[in-house]
DNA sequence: CCGCATCCGGGAGGATACTG
DNA sequence: CAGTATCCTCCCGGATGCGG
């Protein structure tokens, strides 16, 4: 892989990048997909129980983010045609490789809080 | 480190984080903070150099992410007192413990070209 | 060379109410 | 339960022009 600053010309989705670090940021930035990211990490959740861990996430920007990732082929999506409706969200194949990435994420914001702020006992 | 869909509750400059990914993500979200930060990976870069290799950022912006990775400790801005002035940026010690997180995004953002884009000829 | 000031549009993101 | 629909605000990000 790429090492340093070196970065490539890329096409995807018909749009034009010129580092392969801004199209991962095109994909994973935002407020809150990595947030969804991790919590799906080994772990497969309803819609409800997503909502629960993210306290402050309103449903519409959930179910944007949710699409969005879905698109992207990063998390999948699978219906339970039931009644009350029963709706389970899990990373795709493709979506666990990002486990190395999401596990530098925490890394970092734990240590970025560690060094500069507090953790919090509830 | 914390593993999975686990997550901590942070107080971090008088801001509440209910995750550290969610921190994580505050301090190097955006459009551009990513890739600035991985072209000062092993490099020191005066501002009118970065501004060439991130060719489609405008002055603002770069100054704006500049300052704020600045602010958030990631990043080293010397001064010589010259005329005409010469600035130059790069990581700071805290900055380069981004290495692995860097990496694990640039994989990212690669393996996803190969997989629904195209790498693009000069 | 390295910025700062200003104006502006669009979209991210929030709040609330409603539905199959 | 798992979303839609609507309205609204804020600020990201671009464009342009100036200044030490």
């Amino acid at each position: 892989m790429l090492k340093n600053g070196k970065s490539v010309l890329l096409d995807v989705n018909s749009r034009r990048y010129y580092c392969q670090v801004e199209l991962a940021m095109d994909l994973l930035g935002g407020k809150w997909k990595g947030v969804i990211l991790w919590y799906l990490q080994g772990d497969t959740l309803r819609f409800t129980e997503l909502r629960k861990r993210i306290v402050t996430i309103s449903e519409k920007m959930l179910i944007r983010e949710l699409r969005e990732l879905e698109k992207a082929g990063l998390i999948t999506r699978k219906v339970y045609p039931e009644v009350p409706p029963k709706v389970e969200y899990s990373l795709s194949d493709f979506g666990q490789t990002l486990a190395p990435l999401l596990s530098a994420v925490s890394d970092f914001g734990m240590s970025y809080a560690l060094k500069f702020g507090q953790q919090v006992e509830e």
